[in-house]
DNA sequence: CGAATCCATCAAATCTTATTGATTTAAGCT
DNA sequence: AGCTTAAATCAATAAGATTTGATGGATTCG
């Protein structure tokens, strides 16, 4: 029915999205996620962090809906959501349209 | 030069407008500027705040560059900045594309 | 001038997030 | 089974952000 309707972000969502990319440790995450799905090992060596430090971090990114994570046997592989950051673009917009009525200065 | 080119914004910059964004009360205060300009005063009392409460965010919104403010005798006007919102935007479209090479499944 | 109003700033208290190191669970290996 | 490695979680602490109430500068008004 509303299939094609880009579903609007609830204000609670797009705040945890906001937080999650406002944090630079978080955002060289996401810039090497980029690159491609990566283990938990992979990302604590290339990253040079520590290991529930990294932890921490995915597990905001993750409940914020940046990523989603694989399991296979010991492994934990992460990977970008990238509709999560296209929803917090067009919530963004939204905030803007009712930003740019440009209101006629105060008295 | 470059005048038509959308000067990208820096990452600090882009950080501080995110983690501005990322507040529920600083959110209603962008509403609330985009009925148009107002005075602190005015705003104390439409957001029944404590007015060093309200001092404090809206600091943080102009440092992030999203409110401009205009003085007039004892009264300060707050306003929207509605090119920095823009700017996120932009920002975040560029982070969305390097995200979007959507890279082989690792291992 | 003196009193009142508007607003920013400051210091202290509180609340939230992030870091660290240790522990725990689960999986694979020999 | 015992040993090792991967990763999440936990508790304690550190670091940041926000709130509160008080103070001070600037401006207007009587």
């Amino acid at each position: 029915m509303d299939s094609l309707l880009a579903t609007e972000l609830k204000p609670e969502s797009a705040r945890a999205l906001l937080k999650a990319l406002a944090d630079p440790l978080r955002l060289r995450i996401i810039e090497t996620l980029a690159e491609g799905e990566r283990c938990v090992c992979d990302l604590t060596t290339d990253l040079e962090l520590a290991q529930s430090k990294l932890s921490f971090h995915l597990r905001v990114l993750k409940d914020a809906g940046l990523l989603s994570q694989r399991v296979s046997g010991r492994w934990v592989y992460y990977r970008l959501e990238p509709g999560a950051i296209e929803e917090l673009r067009t919530w963004l917009g939204a905030v803007q349209q009712r930003c740019e009525k440009t209101a006629p200065p105060c008295c």
